[in-house]
DNA sequence: TGAATGAATGAACAATTATTCAAATAAATT
DNA sequence: AATTTATTTGAATAATTGTTCATTCATTCA
């Protein structure tokens, strides 16, 4: 089956030759999910914002700990903030993380 | 919108609470994805399986450094390999792997 | 069998990273 | 203004990881 152009085009725009600059960025997205702490991190997230001391709760981490891993996963735009009052919500960025931890579990649950 | 039990079943299945270990292997997996020279073997690997010595032409990297990787690749279920003689060729393992580096590259293509 | 080729392995070193502890902001309350 | 609450930050330590070098294993060929 023939591709058009524009089909081409996009299969070429995702898997084509990578520069080093989008192989280091992905690295460093993928370095931000290879920790099991911070995946926690993610799914406390999942249904609804939390706050620091309510992600510490559910994570059983420092509050310490917890913001510091906060904020290297709001340097990977993987989750976003908003305070209120002297309260920080937390809250996933966007579908990206969902789907790529998604993926990541059906790798590992098959076979 | 209502959602079926099989729906809801479905849900839960991929973005309920994880337990320890699957957050452990989810964070080993990633681990794996998180190394630019990880990334730029498998890529090497997108078009047709390659032998050791062709993946080190490709990434300009040592025999050694390259056999050290592809292990852990190995290990990862991420690719696998086939013996001829004393050639070892080396072959993505499934879909997965591209599927995963094409999420990480829409996000960081985003905005 | 011995030499050559292709790949895998182990130990060691340098670099990176996660957590803890202590201290510093920032906002609300008294 | 002083205190309390919520969060952030910096420095230090311990643990993990990627590469190199040297060696070893496996297969083919002379």
């Amino acid at each position: 089956m023939k591709k058009t152009k524009q089909e081409t085009a996009r299969h070429i725009e995702i898997f084509g030759e990578p520069n080093e600059d989008m192989l280091f960025e992905m690295a460093e997205l993928f370095k931000v999910f290879a920790d099991s702490t911070r995946i926690r991190i993610l799914y406390a997230m999942f249904e609804n914002e939390l706050n620091v001391s309510q992600i510490c709760d559910k994570v059983e981490m420092s509050i310490s700990a917890v913001s510091h891993q906060l904020r290297l996963l709001k340097q990977a735009k993987l989750v976003r903030c908003r305070r209120e009052g002297r309260k920080a919500y937390y809250m996933l960025a966007d579908d990206h993380v969902k789907t790529i931890i998604g993926m990541a579990k059906e790798h590992i649950e098959e076979d």
